[in-house]
DNA sequence: CCTTGACTCTCCTCTTACGGGAGGGCGTAT
DNA sequence: ATACGCCCTCCCGTAAGAGGAGAGTCAAGG
């Protein structure tokens, strides 16, 4: 007959953590007082109270060591769970060291530029979108504006003549996988919602999902969006990736007529592990 | 000005998430209607979205997030910040991989064994504990229970002389730091508070406080103890540990003239990694 | 026998980063 | 008018205890 702070001495546990085991079945005193409360346990119990630390030191839940207790322990049974928490923990091990690696990433480019990067990247999943589209190409730099006016003048004439209705903000992408600087081709694409009959020149298709899909946001006209592109690139290349598809560009805030410091658009690679 | 569930699908996180962020101040819409409470979102806000999900990703909590843009993110702090993650994911990393390592040799042991084993090894620190002592050499493994019962009646018979107040249970102490069948030298000790005085026979002192020390528990009598020992030492072979001093048993229930099927007795080794 | 100090009890709140749901207001399309 | 889709606030729940308040209990010393 032991009082709880002995046995919680002798078992390197908090007596906190004690009647917590208590309260939730784990380890229940062999006597308490049914006047005073107080709980008695015996030295034999430290036993359990070890089967119980060391499941937990696995990484078991103490929900999975109360089933564990509760199953009778069949080797069977625990040999498929810590299966399970080998795969578990290994895939921990595995993100735990890409996080580790993205900071170390973060931390050297912080001690090569001596400041935080202009562009925040992160990774997330886009879902898929509908939209009525035209593809061109753009002889060189200099017209990119000028073409991609023309193209969404297009589409969302083509739109409105057929009674579509959008469904967000426009997007381009750019359709080669390697870096040009003549003779881009591009998509020029609008969301829309419901169907629309196509034309030769507009073609209505479902961009797909894409799971991993690393995303920027530049503010401001398009004159340096070239830059936010490069912190992309770097942020990739620094990460380990490579990029696994054509750049979007989505106009989240864009008014031809209004401020140019007030566009907001956010740039998005594909990008998957090699 | 873009309405919570479009801004929340924007930046592929969730409107609860937007919301919390609010109320933590890390995020708040430009615009609340006073009346209906809407929250209103500019497209310029996902450049601050994705820095909170950016820190977040890195491991650091939202606090700290907080903590991050109210000190103006200053290259200096941030590097210092951001150093310390990277230790704490390292030790994390580090951890995770001795935990795994430990369910792997688990489960080795399961398969090999096709049971769970019969003691439960934890690691845990042992305080230190003044004791008054007797050291002495046991000749052979027959007489083991003897001459600890003669050590620790000589032991108690002179804290009974000496006025001393007993605090806790009985333990002795293998003093050999190879195994040996024959003439081993161990210390009989009874945990005392207060002072006592030495004789020649009888040290008083402190047993040092050991970190990291490896446990079990038996249960029963002393004829098959051996088999805990065993099982405490293939533990730490198992796990890449050394034994790093002599071993302890802490008579945590015994009674000469009781039952014996109620001994408990653990068995402790201080270990440490090569 | 009484007091004192050490222990112990239950009950309450707090921690992270939200998720789920109830109950009710707002806006618009049919 | 009404139905439906959004949006709001408020409340509860999460894992594994930690911290503390207020009250009762135990054992030893005077």
């Amino acid at each position: 007959m032991i009082k709880i702070s002995q046995f919680a001495h002798i078992g390197m546990v908090s007596i906190k953590t004690l009647r917590y085991y208590d309260e939730q079945g784990l380890l229940q005193p062999t006597f308490v007082d049914e006047f005073s409360g107080y709980r008695y346990y015996e030295a034999s119990q430290l036993a359990q109270l070890n089967s119980i630390l060391s499941l937990k030191d696995l990484g078991f839940s103490l929900e999975q060591v109360r089933a564990v207790f509760k199953t009778g322990m069949e080797a069977r049974q625990i040999r498929l769970l810590l299966g399970q928490k080998e795969e578990e923990l290994a895939s921990m091990a595995h993100e735990l060291g890409e996080r580790l690696n993205r900071v170390r990433v973060r931390l050297k480019q912080l001690e090569e530029d001596g400041k935080m990067p202009d562009y925040e990247v992160v990774v997330k999943r886009v879902e898929a979108v509908r939209v009525a589209s035209v593809m061109d190409v753009i002889p060189s730099f200099a017209v990119v504006n000028a073409t991609f006016n023309r193209l969404f003048d297009e589409v969302i004439a083509y739109i409105n003549a057929n009674g579509g209705r959008f469904a967000g903000p426009a997007l381009d992408l750019w359709l080669d996988s390697e870096m040009k600087d003549s003779d881009m081709n591009v998509q020029a694409a609008m969301p829309v919602a419901g169907d629309l009959p196509e034309s030769e020149r507009i073609k209505v298709l479902t961009l797909p999902a894409i799971e991993t899909m690393a995303c920027a946001i530049h503010h401001g006209d398009f004159s340096n969006i070239k830059s936010a592109h490069v912190a992309v690139h770097d942020w990739v290349n620094a990460n380990g990736y490579n990029i696994a598809g054509p750049c979007r560009e989505v106009y989240l805030t864009y008014d031809r007529n209004g401020d140019p410091a007030q566009y907001v658009t956010e740039i998005q690679y594909p990008i998957a592990k090699p």
